[in-house]
DNA sequence: TTGACAGGTAGGTTTTTTCCTACCTAAAGT
DNA sequence: ACTTTAGGTAGGAAAAAACCTACCTGTCAA
């Protein structure tokens, strides 16, 4: 997998919740660290599939993987949602001024 | 044909947030509604493509299409991304609790 | 030390995304 | 009516994503 190294970690972390499989492990591990056979019995999909899926959300640091023996257990490090959330900031303000439309925006604007 | 009919609301949020451009285009329109020429300009890309890109908006509702004689403003219309914020509510809790690891993990369930 | 088990990597196929150019339609101005 | 302008749509190329099976490595247990 090429996996292009221009990426921000911004782009990492929006892209990895791109997809409903990797967005469904992180709930997943919201209930406490997995191995990842634990992990993959919740998808119907092959496990090479699913260390792919773990493999780009390790890479938007949003899990961690701890080695115990033979096991991998991935724990889910929200430290970059809180980038989302600052991203999705000044959209707050938005919504709470009811500031939606065209409409709003031009009786704001032009009064 | 194009566009799976089969993708949830959810799920076209945030497959569209995956885009910089798009995350772009939404930032320019933080600042008021645009035409899409004047949100062409910004890119370096053909016009034809950012217009795809304002469809891709358009069909998970985090813009609207005002009609103005042979203009079309383009708007947020941020209601989505309180859906994403709720999602992302769980996650509060975690990086709350700085519960972030399995270590950490540990220690609460194996005191 | 040998076998079983956990899980990552290789390589390949299919589907989706993202971009392009060419073209089409509707509204406006002349 | 004719031309220009705004902007969508068609079709296609190139790249990336998402799967798969086969295979490899490291750890544990007999």
């Amino acid at each position: 997998m090429p996996h292009r190294v221009k990426m921000s970690p911004a782009d990492r972390v929006f892209a990895a919740l791109a997809n409903p499989t990797r967005r469904d492990v992180l709930d997943l591990l919201l209930d406490g660290p997995r191995p990842v056979q634990e992990i993959a019995e919740h998808f119907d999909m092959a496990r090479p599939s699913v260390s792919e899926h773990l493999k780009v959300l390790l890479d938007a640091e949003l899990v961690t993987e701890t080695r115990q023996g033979r096991h991998r257990y991935y724990a889910v490090t929200p430290d970059p949602l809180r980038e989302l959330q600052s991203w999705l900031a000044p959209y707050e303000r938005f919504w709470r001024s009811k500031l939606t439309g065209l409409r709003t925006y031009l009786e704001e604007h032009n009064p």
